[in-house]
DNA sequence: GTGAAAGCGCTAACAA
DNA sequence: TTGTTAGCGCTTTCAC
């Protein structure tokens, strides 16, 4: 009976390897195995390779909770998102899951589906699996950041990315709202246009409000007016950019161009348009916050702000990791990263009863600051 | 110092509510704290109240690892898809989620970004993370089926979704892609094709395969010659669609109708034919298996096969939970969801050369068997 | 370089 | 109805 396939388990429940079975099979204990499965110099070399090699053998598999509950760490981050179908998170998440990876850390991901209910509900499961941090996109409609305090008090750190809460204490990743409102409506501006509509998101959500401050300001930069009710405030979806379009037209106070606060409620706008029969960028011109893979085969493409999603992602998790690592001495950060205007088919042509396009004006495109 | 805010915690490193903390102040035990949170019916109701008062008090959070540890189960869900960026899968994972959610499970999200190493290791992290079922949808490159086997070994059930093995023992949920591709191809046939190519993906991958032998049986059927030629493999990006048209185009042998294997794959013979200024579909017709939610913005708006997304993500988590909880006579299912036809701008006219399109035949669209 | 003891926070089984 | 006794599998001291 020597050396058989995996250790002898007589009374046992369940059927897995673990530290301890190693240890009596190769007669030392079972702290020089989990030192030695860790790589911990402290156990020689020899007995590091017997045991790792042992280990492989019968198929060994760590037991996290285990080890979690006696280390009081779990190598694991918790995201809570509010939409994965949706042409801006996918690729932050996978950049997310690149970093996560090349740290040896899990990823926890949620979605709260834009629900506040959901959202709490995740920040307390993620506090319940001991995640060593949270990263959270908060959905349109959270106000009440109490629950977010709750993990902070455990210690746990929480990063805010893209839609992010003004409440101090946390670390927060954003994309340059500001500036991108602000460069898409100055080129707007630049081909001639005068009456800039802007269809907005949730009045509360802070990537909405960041932007249609840049677009305000660029207006006022220009001297041209702004007009509230050429200001709608709805929701992030193609429905709404839609109904925007609809309620635009029917007030019969269409403008030159719309800036529209995502790239769906662009395409909402751009259904609507077609149904009247309204061609882009002949009859109406159009510009977007944010895209999507699909733009490049759209006609007309739209000309948009390009998000740092991918750096968005990164940071988001860096920050975080690094912030576990040196949870004593916490100072929160607000990182904000640059975007960048991307000419396709619409927003470049000068209007008819406007000045000459580029007359005098950079074409040059590229990273603001 | 009656009632503190909070357990007096003299010598203890975190600072947790721990069901000890509970029970010292009520003075009842460990135990009946447990019961009482869990509402079993062992505890009075008077003394589960007062339990459950003093916990939402003291904002106590369960502590999942040691309750995982002492109960052997985790209540949760692992799930190992190839892509999260993707017009499929983003549905799929939110059926999931909602699944999840109203059965009390939590989901553990991976993404193998279509790379064997990665999914093997994800496999191994959930096993060490000890959850209580698995839900995969290989990778494209995805040919040896041992890790998965050691999940089963394991005693974890393992689900296969859409994109499946072909070893015995699993359960298997996908969609009726042969059907699917039998009714498209046949739909390229009533309108007058006669040379219908195809892009397919990669040779092994489960749903290439299907939707290959479903399109071939339609030209048997209609007793149009399978040309070997006509069929590309290759992947099942937009890029590989692109590929895939020029090859088509420089060889000369330009079909009347392209069949694609996904819905990305036709979006890169869109873009391709229009840089060669080849209109669709009066200069090449299209049909697709599979689309997007962006489809409807598109023109012209393809044709597809419609994929029973959200079915496919909520079956694919019951039969999961089903089978944790009767572990014991495990009996592997394979459930296979119908697709349904759906006409837009391609695929529905008459070829010049062909016969008038829809004489004779019934224009109705419907779930097939 | 190795190991014994202690305990992480919880639940299961069985007593009382 | 409640409590006692044992662990779950691992890591952390700290002694040898």
């Amino acid at each position: 009976m020597a050396d058989p396939i995996g250790p002898r388990r007589s009374a046992k429940k369940s059927s897995q390897v673990t530290m301890d079975d190693i240890a009596q099979r190769l007669r030392v204990s079972k702290v020089t195995v989990s030192k030695a499965l860790r790589g911990h110099p402290d156990i020689s070399a020899e007995t590091t390779a017997k045991i790792k090699k042992l280990a492989r053998k019968w198929g060994y598999i760590p037991n996290y909770p285990a080890r979690n509950l006696a280390s009081n760490h779990s190598k694991t981050i918790g995201v809570i998102v509010p939409k994965i179908a949706h042409y801006f998170f996918s690729p932050v998440i996978e950049a997310m899951y690149d970093v996560a990876f090349e740290n040896g850390y899990e990823l926890i991901l949620t979605v709260s589906q834009e629900s506040v209910q959901r959202e709490q509900k995740h920040v307390e499961t993620l506090l319940s699996m001991r995640v060593d941090g949270i990263i959270v996109s908060v959905t349109q409609e959270t106000r009440d950041g109490s629950i977010f305090q709750r993990a902070k008090q455990r210690g746990v750190p929480l990063t805010f990315m893209d839609r992010v809460m003004d409440d101090e204490g946390f670390n927060k990743i954003v994309a340059d709202d500001f500036g991108g409102a602000f460069t898409a409506t100055e080129q707007a501006i630049r081909v001639g246009c005068r009456t800039i509509a802007h269809l907005s998101g949730n009045r509360y959500l802070s990537i909405a409000r960041n932007r249609l401050a840049g677009y305000k300001a660029a207006l006022k930069k220009h001297e041209i007016p702004v007009s509230e009710d050429r200001i709608l405030f709805s929701g992030l979806s193609d429905d709404d950019g839609y109904a925007g379009f609809q309620s635009l037209y029917e007030s019969k106070r269409m403008p030159e161009c719309i800036f529209c606060v995502t790239y769906p409620v662009a395409l909402g706008v751009c259904r609507a348009a077609r149904e009247r029969g309204m061609r882009i960028p002949e009859d109406i011109d159009i510009i977007t916050f944010g895209s999507s893979t699909l733009n490049r085969f759209q006609s007309p493409s739209m000309s948009y702000i390009e998000q740092p999603t991918t750096e968005l992602g990164r940071k988001a998790l860096e920050l975080t990791i690094d912030t576990i690592r040196t949870t004593n001495d916490f100072v929160p950060q607000t990182i904000t990263l640059p975007t960048r205007l991307v000419l396709r088919d619409t927003c470049v042509r000068s209007r008819q009863h406007g000045q000459k396009a580029g007359v005098g004006l950079t074409k040059k495109v590229g990273m603001q600051a």
